[in-house]
DNA sequence: TATGAATGAGGGTTCATTCAT
DNA sequence: TATGAATGAACCCTCATTCAT
């Protein structure tokens, strides 16, 4: 966990309380980093020119260079703050050790308030993750997915164990089915829009558990 | 003369619909779009030189443009070749007029098998073809999408009207469900592995019409 | 810094007329122009490098695209702001309505000052104009060519109506040959030489319109 | 007077009876070389492809290397050619040993008839030979331009000498004055338009010797 | 004689980045 | 904090040329 700049460390976990802190500084980065994860999301990372980034903060290319090292500094600010929040939801949704149904649940509608909450790095992350894992720096994306991945399964699981979940689906389809059904949601959620994120959830979550078919009367 | 001839003896030997004559010139042409594919699937189409796509295919940089105007023109051609299989099949289903269940399964297996067919073609798709869209050169993403959603909200709403799909869904949030569920599995998709392409599929329709809960079992 | 502003310190002085602000931009714009017109001039458009350009300025290549968008809009902006120069000059000349004699002499004087103050614009122009006007970019030349032809031809025509000039000649063949002669000078003509550009224009005047030939003396 | 290949020798002078040669081969060359001096004179050497030149010829790019040894030398054979025919006509004139304005006007009248043989070589020769001249290559352009140079000067000093030339005017001067009054003419010339080749020298001279304005009538 | 395919040396252009002011 | 100007590496693409067939 090598970080680029110690600033960073400071605003990881401001996102509620925005103004409070005094110096004026991390709520311009916050900023500057919000406009270019939104380009970058609209445009990808690559496409993304740090001209472009500034011309949206109203600044000039070189501008930036005074607030950030580089523009992948930038991307892995951005998404590492998205993970950490992530981080911060599902382990609460852990520790609070319900039951398999339940814990699913959960984790989904969190889920879907990050996405709320982080749209453009969600966005992100869906896109560039599986080419930026290659590099060093960015070893922590792996390192997240391993945890999710290992928290899913075995919510699975214990789910199939307690009879809660079907058990004639391979348990890794399923596991990726869930998973990129909710996230891959970022690509057409737009903030504010007619749905909450609560309400998304519970729709999906109706369709992941029980499916768009109407069932058979059983007997009757 | 390296990746290149790999990838395609796997799936190079396609043209049984096409031009049974082996003229050397178009087979020449696939490989070639077949390499670019499986690069521009693996590190985006920005982050993708022109040389890395020439070392690929073994050759340099300039001589790819004896066969190609633009590395924008291989792109086209890869989304192009893959939009009209698709079609093909997708017609396919559509002309035989079964009910909305049945359709909803033949389009789902078919796009399975557009996945294993085209794997780091659809990858593309899903990475670009939202930025792509906005060029002029590139409308034929956006008539295709139109198409597609068009074929499958109606399939879903006859479903609904024939009460086989549930009613108390959205049907647009359920279209997303279903159209994302299937072809985000081209992410981590790779042909030849342990499950084919139909097994995939009835997976999946178990899954998105059936739900992965246990249901509760009714009387006994 | 190299040649740049040797070429500088001769006719960089110009802006007397423009903007009185000695803004750095303008004045380094126009050091690039004139540093680029003589390159185009002496080594032709297209043999012209964008490092060579770069070279003479006494910088890279890629510097160039901070002050102008493309190789060919700094050609743009040569010839136009030569054309507009000149038809300042002529316009002035023209409203005087002046008689056919005097006008065609101060025509032919303003030309030769125009090659003094834009020998190398004007080489590019005689070099280039001709195939550049096929592009819709330069359309613009092939208008200016057009106001000329109609502001000499009438001139002469003027002159002929007036038994001022010879009826006995082609009068389309006459414009050209007024014409040529004069821009020609263009390619030989070295600012700062031992003749004067108006020296210059009175024998090019005394040769067109006399002739080179000793006329018989006629009785006395 | 080095030559690239020894064929060229043999064609020199063949302009007139085509296929009296037995070999094809001569002719065929001589072909490629006429269309290939056509699209440099449209549109400049430097920005004349290979590819364009053999497109008119009906041919493949490649195809042209087994008739010429490289692009440069097609323009070499091409100048040459001119060239020597060039001074075929003028040594004729030159050994007639006539007066000055005799000389003149002969000159300017092969001057014309070479536009009108070799109109497309004569816009080369004008465009290109100025950078041209800077390679070895091209040594026989500046040695040409020298015996050019010596033969107009020495015509119009006997003139001048022999007071049939004005003496008030600055030889040089007037010595680019004819030359480029009558070589520029190239550049709008096309052969088998209204006037011959023969009239245009008539017009030229009668401007050239007597001027376009009228003579104020003496005495009467 | 001509083709098809490839080479390799640039050429114009872009862009992240730097730095003096 | 921000600007203006420049850097330098890399990128897409062009084109004269080669060569086996």
């Amino acid at each position: 966990m090598r970080r680029a700049t110690d600033a960073q460390d400071h605003n990881g976990t401001v996102p509620t309380k925005k103004q409070s802190q005094v110096t004026a500084a991390p709520t311009r980065r916050r900023e500057l980093l919000d406009t270019a994860a939104e380009v970058f999301a609209e445009q990808g990372y690559n496409a993304t020119t740090v001209r472009k980034i500034a011309d949206h903060a109203g600044m000039l290319a070189g501008s930036l260079y005074y607030h950030f090292d580089s523009k992948e500094s930038m991307l892995e600010e951005i998404l590492r703050t998205f993970l950490d929040e992530l981080w911060d939801g599902y382990d609460t949704v852990l520790a609070a050790e319900l039951g398999p149904r339940e814990t699913l649940r959960a984790l989904v509608t969190e889920s879907f308030r990050e996405i709320d909450r982080h749209r453009a790095a969600v966005a992100i992350y869906q896109k560039e993750s599986r080419h930026l894992a290659a590099q060093q720096r960015f070893a922590f994306l792996t390192e997240s997915q391993r945890k999710f991945e290992k928290t899913w399964l075995s919510t699975l699981e214990r789910g199939v164990a307690a009879e809660v979940f079907r058990a004639d689906l391979d348990v890794r389809l399923t596991y990726r089915f869930v998973r990129d059904t909710v996230w891959v949601a970022a690509s057409w959620y737009r903030p504010g829009g007619q749905h909450s994120p609560e309400e998304i959830a519970r729709q999906y979550l109706s369709m992941v558990l029980d499916g768009i078919a109407i069932r058979p009367q059983p007997l009757t």
